[in-house]
DNA sequence: CTAGGGTTAG
């Protein structure tokens, strides 16, 4: 049978065409109100497909998702673009992006009408993707179809340049919003800037905004101070004492904290050590009917962990039963790692069993730390079964696994087995990185085997790598340790060629090296270009140029020497 | 029917 088409839709797409080529530059916001009013009307005469409503809460799982997809796609008339969009958006929910977006392209070439919500689900999916550029290039699409991005397109992409560390572009992009005043100034596109200045450590830039925020129209949420609150907590040097003030800052101003900011206070006086204010926390939100979640207990767990108080974690894990909530893999990753760091392994390996019995998968974080914790024991046989056991599941190593493995095996002297694992990556074809060979190098030279770690060193070029500095001062400190400082000095020469510039642990090195031998003139014009450099000898070497030059030169008084070598250090 | 804040290893 064959689809009349009502007469109204012909004149509509007539309409559409001539007001998208003609008149659309002019007027946008008219051609969007023709547009939607021609696409209702349309709408208004479907059958079948106008009747199909979409109930989300139906969907069990991305299958089922999609065989709803289908239905959809075959009904004559089809669904509305509601109906598409509610179900793009829930994948979207399912973590499914990819998922999302070949949808999206499939519904475009059928010809299914999108609207900008359709564009923005688009436009979000791409920058959860990381794929932040072809979200931009949607805009194009947006303007093309007479659709005005709002402030729900542009947040996401934001969000997207942040989270891909294009702190510069998102800042670019939020300035050319507010002069050419491209959408509206929400609190959402504010707590989307404020969110990524602060992860991107410009705290004073992101209060700045807060500030700007207060006197204008547009006034701070719970999302707001929450996240300012957490930028404070996890500043480079911790500012709870701020944070306080600006939780009563937020009191004052009638706006309530709610769970996610007592996670976030919670979780930082945790790591401050301090788990019991933690815990008076916790229950101050209980108080104010806030129902603590799993990131509370796995953020107090950890807090427990972190002051090896064992029993307590252990405590919270269990008392989580009693609440209906069911640890995640967070919490068993929490309480392994705390089991590990804590030299208690074999509590960590049999959490590790439990939570497979449970049906818990582990993933790449449980086996790193496990991985961690049997070489820290001395268990160098089992991590390798383990390293093995992660494969066979399907948990793909990751670049800390091979560090963690090529570490452990030389931390418990079997370097040769480190360097057949490193030779069993390079035949993997696996994107080889410099910290794998520093690893090694360092485990050869700290095994006293310089000749080998001078020919791995000699190889990297061919590898296609560039030694770092944390390479060469491997190898200087290698040779230092034999005495063999005019090889470590041509190392150091060398680097310096590379413009790669030597830090302080090297010059140390080298400083101390020359002691040790009695070279004291090399030692002095070392020391001197370190001092020259900005950097400062470590309180060992200090030691020994004090000693050495107090014993040669008597004439020297302490106070000298100490002007001499460290002006600036107040210690001594 | 579209957008912002919180937990683990290295």
């Amino acid at each position: 049978m064959r689809k009349v088409v009502p007469g109204h839709l012909l004149f509509s797409q007539k309409i559409y065409i001539k007001l998208s080529t003609t008149h659309f530059h002019q007027t946008p916001l008219l051609f969007c109100l023709v547009h939607r009013y021609f696409s209702t009307k349309s709408v208004s005469k479907c059958t079948l497909g106008e009747k199909f409503k979409l109930d989300v809460g139906t969907i069990n799982g991305l299958n089922d998702a999609l065989s709803v997809y289908k239905k959809m796609v075959k009904m004559n008339p089809r669904p509305c673009v509601r109906e598409f969009n509610k179900l793009l958006s829930h994948i979207v929910k399912l973590r499914e992006c990819s998922t999302a977006l070949s949808l999206f392209k499939e519904i475009r070439i059928l010809g299914i009408p999108v609207s900008e919500y359709t564009m923005s689900i688009a436009v979000n999916s791409y920058c959860i993707s990381n794929r932040v550029d072809y979200g931009f290039s949607l805009l194009g699409w947006f303007f093309k179809l007479g659709y005005v991005p709002s402030a729900t397109t542009f947040s996401p992409l934001l969000k997207g340049l942040f989270r891909g560390n294009r702190v510069d572009e998102a800042q670019e992009l939020f300035k050319k919003i507010v002069s050419e005043e491209l959408c509206e100034l929400n609190v959402v596109v504010y707590g989307t800037v404020i969110d990524g200045l602060c992860k991107a450590g410009n705290t004073a830039r992101a209060f700045e905004l807060f500030r700007v925020m207060e006197r204008g129209s547009c006034m701070p949420d719970t999302y707001i101070y929450s996240t300012l609150i957490n930028g404070l907590c996890k500043d480079s040097l911790s500012r709870l004492q701020e944070a306080k003030i600006l939780m009563k800052e937020m009191l004052g101003c009638k706006v309530y904290p709610d769970l996610i900011t007592f996670n976030i206070v919670i979780d930082a006086l945790c790591k401050e050590g301090l788990v019991d204010d933690a815990e008076d926390v916790a229950r101050i939100m209980i108080q104010n009917n806030v129902v603590p979640d799993i990131i509370t207990y796995n953020s107090l767990m950890d807090g427990y962990c972190l002051q090896s108080r064992f029993d307590d974690a252990r405590k919270v894990f269990e008392s989580m039963a009693g609440k209906s909530i069911v640890p995640d893999i967070f919490s068993y990753n929490i309480l392994i790692n705390g089991y590990c760091k804590g030299m208690k392994i074999d509590y960590a390996l049999h959490l590790f069993r439990e939570m497979a019995q449970k049906g818990l998968a582990a993933d790449v974080t449980t086996y790193n730390t496990i991985l961690q914790g049997l070489f820290c024991d001395c268990r160098c046989y089992a991590a390798l079964e383990l390293f093995d056991e992660m494969q066979v599941v399907g948990q793909k190593p990751n670049f800390f696994t091979y560090c963690n493995m090529l570490d452990g095996l030389c931390r418990n002297g079997h370097v040769q087995r480190a360097l057949l694992f490193l030779d069993e990556l390079e035949k993997k074809g696996l994107d080889l990185h410099i910290n794998y060979y520093n690893i090694a190098i360092d485990g050869l030279c700290k095994a006293g085997k310089l000749d080998n770690a001078r020919a791995l060193f000699s190889s990297l070029p061919s590898k296609g790598l560039q030694p770092d500095v944390v390479t060469y001062g491997a190898m200087i400190k290698g040779y230092c340790q034999e005495g063999l400082l005019v090889e470590a000095k041509n190392i150091l020469m060398n680097m310096k060629l590379k413009s790669c510039l030597p830090n302080s642990l090297i010059y140390n090195v080298i400083v101390r090296g020359f002691l040790a031998k009695g070279e004291f003139g090399e030692a002095a014009t070392f020391h001197e270009e370190m001092v020259d450099r900005g950097l400062s000898p470590d309180y060992s070497t200090l030691t020994l140029l004090l000693d050495l030059w107090r014993t040669r030169e008597n004439n020297l008084t302490l106070h000298n020497m100490i002007q001499k070598f460290a002006p600036e250090n107040t210690m001594l």
